[in-house]
DNA sequence: ATGGTAGATACTCTA
């Protein structure tokens, strides 16, 4: 069993990456990130075609979530309890074959003592709820997508550059440790203790993936059940260098 | 010093 989660800015066009990328790894959920894209529009017809299953949460413009599997997901949640109409829809939760999968798009937060760093925060501390609502600690669960959060240093290309600043501040970084501290384990570092340079998200500005001046803020964690069965992890970052791409690249786990 | 690029939407916002 593999899982993955890949932020793709734009599913309209990264679609023939996305289709490609399936093609070559056979995962059988991919949870997909910053879709923008409304639930009528999300070119769900190409998986389908496929045999896959597809389950949406999406907005216009901004933000978005959704799920690709190979089989039925069921037990599917939008959003959190209370939201409005009009919420961010940045989270999608779903159950494959008894696995219990929840999809995240963090917020941003912009920059930090912002308005927006302030609900980065707040939705983070949802977030914990969600996870303790949805999810047995004791059960077979992952947590992935775009975190927006580098955990530590060893996360940053350059932490001296990146201290105190988004991504990476204390209040974030503590704030993701309360939702850690609940059960999850980081399924990529359990495969890679100490080991630096390891980024999922480059910024298209300032010829960030050439340089590797990157940040691993995208990621998968499991349940202790889920993380004795995880045989490896890694970021793929072949997409990443091709025409056109993402600014992240996708992250997988393998299960035995 | 506050850059640089990308995407969706509409003459900016978000990242």
């Amino acid at each position: 069993m593999k899982i993955a989660t890949w932020n793709v800015n734009s599913i309209t066009v990264r679609l023939p990456h996305v289709l490609d990328w399936l093609e070559s790894n056979s995962v059988d959920v991919l949870c997909l990130q910053e879709t923008k894209c409304i639930d009528e529009k999300f070119p769900r017809q190409d998986f389908l075609d496929r045999g896959l299953y597809v389950e949406t949460f999406g907005q216009p413009t901004y933000n978005g979530v959704a799920m690709i599997a190979t089989g039925p997901l069921s037990d599917v949640r939008r959003g959190f309890a209370g939201d409005e109409e009009t919420a961010q829809r940045r989270v999608l939760a779903a159950t494959w074959r008894g696995v219990r999968l929840i999809n995240v798009y963090i917020p941003n937060g912009s920059e930090v003592g912002s308005e927006k760093y302030a609900y980065k925060l707040r939705w983070l501390q949802q977030l914990r709820q969600f996870c303790e609502s949805e999810c047995k600690v004791t059960g077979e669960a992952v947590i992935c997508g775009d975190f927006n959060i580098a955990p530590t240093d060893l996360d940053v290309h350059d932490p001296s550059l990146w201290e105190g600043r988004i991504l990476c501040s204390p209040a974030e970084r503590e704030a993701l440790e309360v939702i850690r501290e609940w059960g999850w384990i980081d399924l990529f570092r359990q495969h890679h203790a100490g080991e630096g340079g390891h980024y999922s998200w480059w910024d298209y500005r300032a010829a960030g993936f050439r340089r590797n001046h990157g940040l691993r803020i995208d990621h998968i964690w499991g349940t202790r059940s889920l993380a004795v069965r995880c045989v490896g992890a890694w970021i793929d970052k072949v997409p990443r260098a091709l025409d056109k791409p993402s600014d992240h690249a996708p992250v997988v786990a393998e299960f035995v």
